[in-house]
DNA sequence: CTGTATCCGTGTTGATACTG
DNA sequence: CAGTATCAACACGGATACAG
């Protein structure tokens, strides 16, 4: 593993690719935006990345100082992996990323990750929609908790506590992706998100998040 | 060709690596930021990217909508790639991943195409170190001529006339580089670089674009 | 001259099974 | 749980030959 293949150009987002380029790293990146994972967490994260390429995608992530490993101190005694503080600072790419990529024609609904929902809030929140809202809305997915804070046109989503939030939501989140993203009434999703709380702001919630317009399919017919 | 690998990933950014993530297709992408180029134009500015591969990535960035090609009317009535708006629109991704990556301590520099050269003006230029300054700076590397116009705190630089700039740079893009983001003096280019007009003012344009701090590099010392 | 198609050696990727 | 080993498939890059 001595050298792998770069560009070798002096254009600095060509050096990002030679970072990052490579296939699964910034899925697995983007896995760690929200704190430290474990391997596994990743894995089951990430469906249809194997375990080497994992190992091996962590490996080079480190070696460039994006990814750092560390043991969790007893009882837990863990290892983990998380972004150092230039790893996190990638955030703002994976956003850029996303607004543009949410234009595309060709783009599926599918499966997100817990991570991919808080980082999407992030990314595609509105301030104009927010208004003057302020509110804590709260996420529990599975064992996972996250909130997200609305106050004066911005939103601080990310893993954290939802005791004191006004609205919850606790379930699988690609129904709440469904309705976030997909239209689709909460009412029509009860069986697999709950909704406790104030309901109308539950609602209101769902409309801080405009997705762009999908830009024309430029494809002539049918090529083979 | 019937289908690629592809994330299966709601994820938007994810969505986005599957249209662009592919190797070669960003770079690709880039030489056609500043306007249409012909089939040989991109090869000639990516050493290592082979034909067969160009032909690829060409097809699949045209099926996806970001590239179209055009055949420009008589005499000329050679064939060329454009990116179309919405692959226009990808312009910010370039910036924010250079931006990033010029943070690398791995970054080393390389030889730079025009258009990389021009790009990266847009992205780090200094509307602070620019001031009230109001300039036309003009680029002449080979074949193609370039201009940069700066004005109440912004920079707008392309392809261009050169005729009535205040300074002209003309030679080898790769000196200027080093003039920009290396700190070498002109005078230690004078034979790869020439410069024309006023001087004064080239040199404060040189100081436009600042380069953002390198990050620590993390690495524990040796591992093979 | 400008691309496009084919062949081939090589390295990367990915799925499965396996080990500490 | 956290990876390693093995092997098959594919992608890349170079060369060359071909088509408009």
């Amino acid at each position: 593993m001595l050298r792998k293949r770069a560009y070798s150009d002096g254009c600095a987002a060509a050096h990002a690719l030679d970072l990052i380029g490579d296939r699964w790293a910034m899925p697995v990146m983007r896995e760690m935006l929200l704190g430290p994972r474990r391997f596994s967490d990743i894995r089951a994260a990430l469906p249809g990345l194997s375990a080497n390429v994992l190992t091996q995608r962590l490996e080079e992530l480190e070696a460039v100082s994006i990814v750092q490993r560390r043991k969790l101190p007893p009882p837990a005694s863990v290892q983990v992996y998380e972004l150092t503080q230039w790893g996190l600072e990638s955030e703002e790419l994976f956003k850029v990323l996303g607004r543009w990529a949410a234009r595309s024609p060709y783009k599926e609904p599918g499966p997100m990750s817990p991570v991919s929902l808080i980082m999407s809030m992030r990314t595609m929140f509105s301030p104009e929609r927010a208004g003057a809202m302020k509110a804590a809305i709260g996420f529990r997915f599975g064992p996972e908790t996250f909130r997200a804070d609305i106050n004066k046109g911005e939103i601080s989503a990310g893993r954290g506590d939802v005791a004191d939030v006004a609205v919850l939501f606790d379930g699988d989140q690609n129904a709440l992706i469904e309705s976030l993203y997909g239209g689709v009434p909460l009412d029509a999703l009860a069986d697999r998100l709950q909704v406790t709380g104030d309901r109308a702001l539950a609602d209101k919630f769902l409309t801080l998040f405009p997705l762009p317009s999908v830009v024309p399919d430029l494809r002539p017919s049918i090529s083979d």
